[in-house]
DNA sequence: GTGAAAGCGCTAACAC
DNA sequence: GTGTTAGCGCTTTCAC
């Protein structure tokens, strides 16, 4: 009936109105949460939008009430499962507060900046940005576009950017912890992006704390990325010197410590002699197949669900006026079979890290 | 300036316009590709507006084009990395299209139907399912609001609903063919929730296409759902009865797959006597964790490039009005160390199966 | 090629 | 409690 330019039929408060012979805001009110109507008349109205399949066009609503009640999410990669589980995540606490989440990803190899400027298109109320950086420049125009930029677990010094995280360097301490309590001697890092904060801070609270304790940092590998492969190739290349190898590995995060364990299994049953021991490995993030059977890993876990939550509140409950946030969650160490006991002989340690 | 109730000072067209002293619609032109503006007014304008930080409302757009240029994309749970996956591509081939992608998942243990009123509100231009059960009455709920659905991975039946999936049946049975290649007997499939078109659809391809050739399907298990535990419960459950075990084992999955991996490792390792041989293992899906080291998981690749393409194709070029798309796309084999020669001795096949 | 005017569907004063 | 009115930011006739 009321079809302009393209074939969408949906009907309008006006349709309802006209139908109830009540005015088109009375409609209005009956789908407003404490306006002044009759019941009556809400119930009346309601029944007749519900037979009529109306339900109030948001997007007309968000022009008027100049909140949209949509956030955009700008994430990187979501290969890691981990950033995949935080998508999910905020996906459901968004809904369940009302909003919408507006997806946009980076093409690989491209970062995030380029997308902004569409996404404040659509009149977010807030940007969340996932496991990518963000220019500063950037951060500053969608200051300008009054609209809130939340960094997840990046963090953007200088910019005027909300940031929620794990606590890395601190998470990062309680694995040179659990290490020295191990008796590990030979210690390693593997590094992911070396231009993420993240991986610097890992770094960083891992080296300290070992430096606190007297204990050196043997060897860093440059993993390159965040990924399998990255961390597979780290581990053949700690490998490479058969006497020489380290007995605990810290990974920047879980999937690259995959990777390593993987290629550690190999070398085990390849190698020969045999390696005296099996080194110890902790990976950092808590994605779920760190559990699985095959790797049973070590690892940081973030807090992911806090995380999400507090990075939500934010968009929810808005701090005042010019105030950031700037939450640093505590991680908790989970320690399995990859890393649950003092180096041992072959025999032992290859079965707890190969079958368990 | 032109704040209104909150605070949200964005420059609007009418300001650009104020600024260069032409008229707000001569602003809107200078931002629609064929509309009759002279190159130094455009130019003018664009380069103002570039200062001024302005670029059109989509929203307001919207809402007298009647097209959001927003895609609805509805999904289950991603904790299926293909879903992940697919969800990330979705995102890529719309915004590269220009249309975006507004995010919703379903709590766990709940279905997607329940969201989809809030879907239709944000006037998306169609609606995308992914990996979840859409109702009959659903559907027709977005008929009547002339949204048109695609269900991607499902499909239904007798709805007014888009499909597009990989050829499940035609799949499946390349996965029987493989078997009878390497000669196995006694065939297990293992199943994941069976209220979906996909398990069914696979379980009926390997079935069918084994009793063509005159072998018997050994034994079917339930899983239960598609997950990782799902799939070692399983294996569990058919290592029972040591001298009577499958040698030939098809997961509706690769999750559920590599969970049976897992769990026959753990077997190959504990049980005694050490079993004749280890069954070949097929999954289902081409998930990237199923060529990592571990598990070397044979399985039906979906071509999932190709499948987002077209479902995508059908929100950017609709088919003439009324017309149903229904496209199969064909997976492929790929042979991996799961399931790559004939049951062997258990020396040889162990080392194939937990090394490589 | 450009401006004036109408109106997309809605909310929010403002009257009564 | 309800109707009337204005107007969110934009696209799109319709004049000129």
């Amino acid at each position: 009936m009321t079809d302009s330019r393209h074939t969408r039929i949906r009907s309008t408060a006006r349709d309802v109105a006209q139908a109830l012979g009540v005015s088109q805001s009375t409609v209005s009110r009956a789908f407003t949460e404490d306006a002044s109507v009759s019941p009556q008349t809400r119930a009346a109205i309601l029944r007749m939008a519900g037979s009529m399949g109306y339900k109030p066009n948001a997007l007309a609503r968000g022009l008027i009430t100049n909140r949209s009640k949509i956030v955009g999410l700008v994430s990187g990669s979501v290969g890691n499962p981990f950033y995949a589980d935080a998508l999910q995540r905020f996906s459901q606490h968004l809904q369940q507060r009302g909003y919408q989440t507006l997806l946009f990803t980076a093409p690989a190899g491209h970062d995030v900046d380029a997308l902004l400027p569409v996404v404040l298109q659509y009149q977010v109320d807030a940007v969340i940005v996932l496991s990518a950086p963000l220019s500063v420049a950037t951060a500053e125009a969608c200051e300008r576009a009054n609209t809130p930029v939340i960094l997840f677990n990046r963090s953007l010094s200088g910019a005027k950017a909300h940031t929620v995280a794990c606590d890395n360097m601190a998470s990062a301490a309680l694995v040179a912890d659990w290490f020295a309590a191990l008796d590990c001697r030979r210690l390693a890092f593997v590094a992911g992006r070396d231009d993420t904060s993240t991986n610097r801070e890992r770094l960083q609270g891992f080296s300290s704390r070992l430096r606190e304790r007297g204990m050196p940092l043997w060897r860093v590998v440059a993993g390159g990325d965040f990924t399998y492969e990255a961390g597979y190739r780290a581990m053949q290349t700690l490998l490479t010197t058969p006497d020489d190898a380290p007995d605990a590995i810290f990974f920047a995060n879980d999937i690259m410590a995959l990777g390593g364990i993987d290629a550690l299994k190999l070398d085990q049953e390849t190698a020969s002699p045999r390696r005296p021991h099996t080194p110890s490995i902790v990976g950092f993030d808590g994605i779920a197949m760190g559990g699985w059977a095959s790797y049973q890993l070590s690892t940081i876990v973030q807090p992911l669900e806090e995380m999400v939550a507090a990075a939500v509140r934010i968009v929810t409950d808005p701090p005042p006026e010019g105030q950031l946030v700037e939450a640093k969650l505590p991680g908790t160490m989970m320690v399995r079979v990859s890393a649950s006991a003092p180096p041992a002989s072959p025999e032992q340690s290859t079965r707890a890290a190969v079958l368990l």
